[in-house]
DNA sequence: GTACTATTATCAAAATTTGGGAAAAACAAG
DNA sequence: CTTGTTTTTCCCAAATTTTGATAATAGTAC
C-alpha cells in the first residue's frame, strides 16, 4: 500500500540475519533486483546501520544497531533488578517464571527462569504471543492504553461484540485485583499468573509471570498468585528506589 | 550526497532515545517536518521497527528492533561463554578486562568487567574507540580483510604511507605473536595487552583485553600477556565446542 | 459547548528511486 | 603478468515517491 520501504526491509534482512549477508544473497532473500540492493546496502552503510564485513564475508549489524541493542536493554536495566525477584519466586515456588514485556499487539518474553519439573510452554526468552490470550498477556493489557486494547480487539479477536466485551469485563477485573490468571489458554494444561511491572510514574514496565501445569497447581493456587504479586511489586519498588 | 534516507534518521531518533518520543519530537530532533515525520513514524510502525505506546505517550522501539538485539546477541552469546573466562583473568590479575568486537572502523566494547582497583581508560560497555590506536584496536584489525585495513588506514591516518607501512608491519607482528601490546596509545598512562577471539571456521569474534596502568605493570609484564592470551584461547575453545 | 492538541488527508511540484546492462575493480590462480 | 571469475560501481531516462504547507478531522480536558 505505502510506497514500498524496501531499504527497511533490506535493513530487517540483514540485522536479523544469523550470519553475515552478501549483497547477492540479500537481493534474493528482499527479492529486489542486485544493483538496487547495493545502492541500498550503501545507504544503510552510510547511515551506520550495517556494516561491511569484507569481500567474501558480507554485511553484517553495524554500530547503530548495537545502539539501539544496547537502549532495548533499558529493558535489561529492568531486567537487572527483576532477575534476583524471579530467582526468589523460581526457588519458592519450584516452578518457571518468565519476564514479560508488551510490544505492539504481543507479548514478548524477555527473560525466562526454567523449572527443573518439566514444562511444555509456548513461551521461552525471545519468543512472543498475540496480547489477546493468557494470564500475561492479560496482566500487560489491562494497563495498556484504550487505543491498543481496541487495536487487539480488533486484530486478534476479529472485532466480535461479545467476545471484546468479555475481555474488556476481565480487564476491568484485572485492574482491580493488581493480577491476572489462566488455564489452557495459550497451553493445553497450563495455568498461568502474571502480575505487572511498574516504574515511576506508572509507567508499565513487563510482567512476572508464574507457568505450571494445571496438575501441580492444586491447592497451592492462592499462594502462587500471591507469591507473584509479591514479586512484581518488589521489583516495582526496586524501580522506584534508582 | 546520497539522496536523503530520512526514514533511517528518524528509526535511529526512535530507537535509541531513552524514552518513548512523540511524533512532534522526532520532528524537532531529526529536524524534518511534522507531516513528514508522521509519515515516516507510520512506515516504520507498519514495519514493526517502531510501535505507537498510544496517545500522549510517544514511539518507542518495536518487535523488529528487539528481533536486532536479540541478534546482537549473538555476541552475547560469546559474551556468555566470555564472562567467565573474564572473571577469571581479572581475579588473576586484579585487573580491569574487557570484551571488544569490531564494527566498521571502530572497536565497541561489548562488557567491561572493572578492577576495584583504579583506572582512567576511555573504554567501558558500550563506548567506542577508532580501530587504529590502542592494543584492543590492533589485535582486532590484524585479523580483518585487507579492504577494512585499508579503509583504517585512509580513514584514520589520512593515508599517510608512513604510518601506513609501520601499522601494516605492526599488524604482521601481531598475527605471528597472536596478541597486541600497546602503552599510552589511547589513554596516557594505560598499558594494555588484548588477544582475539576466534569461532569456528575461523571467523573473528572479538577479543579479550587487559587494562592497566603502567605504573602496575612492572616486571608482571609477561605473566599479563600470556594470560590474556590464554584466556582468549579459552573462550575461542568454547566456542568451537557449542 | 469551547479550546486545545494530536493525527490524518490533500495535492502538485520537485526530487528520488528504479533496474537492466555496461564497465570497472578486486581478487585468485596459472 | 595474464586470464578467468566474482564483486561492485556506474549510467540514465522513465516511473514512482517524497515533500511539506495547509486544511480537515479526531480525541481530550475543562
Amino acid at each position: 500500500m505505502s510506497g514500498a520501504e524496501r531499504v527497511l526491509d533490506v535493513l530487517a534482512t540483514v540485522a536479523t540475519a544469523k550470519e553475515p549477508l552478501s549483497a547477492k544473497r540479500v537481493s534474493e532473500l528482499a527479492g529486489i533486483p542486485l544493483s538496487s540492493a547495493y545502492r541500498h546496502l550503501t545507504s544503510l552503510k552510510e547511515s551506520g546501520f550495517i556494516v561491511d564485513l569484507g569481500r567474501d564475508i558480507g554485511y553484517g549489524p553495524g554500530p547503530v544497531c548495537m545502539r539501539i541493542a544496547q537502549n532495548f536493554d533499558r529493558t535489561s536495566h529492568v531486567l537487572a533488578l527483576a532477575l534476583p525477584e524471579m530467582q526468589r519466586l523460581s526457588l519458592r515456588t519450584q516452578e518457571s517464571v518468565g519476564l514479560m514485556k508488551a510490544l505492539g499487539t504481543d507479548v514478548y518474553c524477555v527473560e525466562m527462569i526454567e523449572s527443573p519439573l518439566s514444562l511444555r510452554c509456548s513461551y521461552s526468552k525471545g519468543r512472543s504471543q498475540p496480547l489477546s490470550r493468557g494470564a500475561s498477556a492479560k496482566a500487560l493489557l489491562a494497563f495498556l492504553p484504550q487505543s491498543v486494547q481496541d487495536e487487539v480487539c480488533d486484530r486478534l479477536l476479529g472485532g466480535n461484540p461479545d467476545e471484546r466485551s468479555a475481555l474488556l469485563r476481565e480487564l476491568k477485573a484485572i485492574r482491580a485485583n493488581g493480577y491476572a490468571e489462566s488455564e489452557g489458554e495459550v497451553d493445553l494444561g497450563v495455568w498461568g499468573a502474571s502480575a505487572p511491572i511498574f516504574s515511576p510514574g506508572e509507567r508499565l514496565e513487563g510482567s512476572i509471570s508464574l507457568m505450571i501445569p494445571s496438575t501441580r497447581v492444586g491447592n497451592r493456587r492462592d499462594e502462587l498468585v500471591q507469591q507473584t504479586i509479591e514479586a512484581a511489586k518488589a521489583i516495582s519498588l526496586r524501580l522506584h528506589q534508582v
